[in-house]
DNA sequence: TCTGAGTTGTTAATAATTTGACAGTAATTT
DNA sequence: AAATTACTGTCAAATTATTAACAACTCAGA
């Protein structure tokens, strides 16, 4: 295996591929680190050593073909695949995340709809009808699942999380307010609304 | 003024206070940073090096005091006072973001929800009526709004966060994909929802 | 009151991340 | 075709963040 990249690096990656696609859509063809990181406000550097992590994926003299490092990056991230995608817990949370998801249909489908709330069975969301949990694991034979999203209160969260990890999911986006205890090969990404709400009040405070 | 403390010590914080919480409700009096390391999984030595960036809040030999330094990160986070909170961009993610902060009525309120579709003009949304855009003016003068939600498609975000600042507004809490330009006394919090989704895909991908 | 175990605040050491510098190469100009 | 300019990839330096170490102090028990 080569040698791990940091998260520091991952984290910045995503927003490198939002800004060569707008340069793709401006139709511009090719771009040096010094002006992607002047619109970027990033410095130059940390440009071409971000993207030296994953190779040379430019040219001396030359710069960076933009559709060429667009895609590259997509590769790198893993978009050039669909992943499959559930979410439990169909509150007014998991209906936007539902939509969200299947909008931005990049690379990412939703595939199934899960809650415990009986009086919402078959009600459709997304395009997608609402199934009850009890129906999760036959399910989870006839479909593969790559990515599991939980909007449910925190309460629960925990112990449906060790449920999805029992019949081998192996990816979850949370956005309950807790930290997931999963096994090391269970890959979790966090989103903290309420984490992030106290970081910008903190912020404000400050000024 | 105080030396600047690093937003990678901020971005903590609101864990401890989510973990103190907890504590608290637990009926625990004291803890130590050691007890706490391993609940966290952090280091003991990190807790007590972003806790004295504020001040020494434990005592030699006994730890902390768990309501005390709860309270403590509360004030220092900014949440003793009500952030008075508009939300811009009834959509999906517009009414769950609604929903959530009124929900979670930590120390947040939402006053005002506004929208430039006029079919969506007057609906009750978490127990507020949806004004249309060209309220807003009249609406600020009236009222103390601390912080706006930004729940729109990146095409009018930019614009709209322009008009916000112009209005006198200090604090934007952005969902839309993209990076704001806005003067540097204005604070900016990102939720890039994509770009967590991406990282997921990508650590998917590595394992 | 003394002793020992436990714990902080803080300094020092280590590790990670970011920035700067530049040799080497491609493109462009003359 | 040579000279010049514009870049990258990479190494080294600087900065920042994290972890370890420990003196000073508190508490509890004898």
């Amino acid at each position: 295996m080569e040698k791990e990249i940091s998260q520091a690096v991952i984290r910045r990656m995503p927003r490198y591929y939002r800004y060569l696609g707008e340069l793709l859509s401006e139709g511009c063809e090719r771009i040096s680190s010094n002006d992607l990181s002047k619109r970027m406000h990033v410095t130059a550097s940390q440009i071409r050593q971000d993207l030296n992590n994953f190779g040379g994926f430019g040219q001396q003299g030359y710069g960076y073909n933009v559709q060429f490092l667009h895609d590259e990056i997509g590769k790198i991230l893993g978009l050039t695949q669909t992943h499959h995608v559930i979410l439990i817990g169909v509150g007014n949370l998991g209906q936007a995340i539902a939509n969200y998801v299947q909008f931005n249909k990049l690379s990412f489908e939703m595939v199934g709809l899960f809650d415990v709330d009986p009086s919402k069975e078959g009600k459709i969301v997304a395009g997608i009808p609402i199934q009850m949990m009890e129906d999760l694991p036959v399910f989870l034979k006839d479909h593969k699942v790559d990515i599991a999203v939980l909007t449910l209160p925190k309460k629960n969260a925990e112990a449906v999380a060790a449920r999805l990890v029992s019949y081998g999911l192996k990816a979850i986006w949370n956005f309950a307010h807790v930290d997931l205890d999963v096994p090391d090969d269970v890959v979790v990404e966090n989103v903290h609304l309420s984490d992030s709400l106290m970081q910008l009040s903190y912020n404000i405070t400050q000024k």
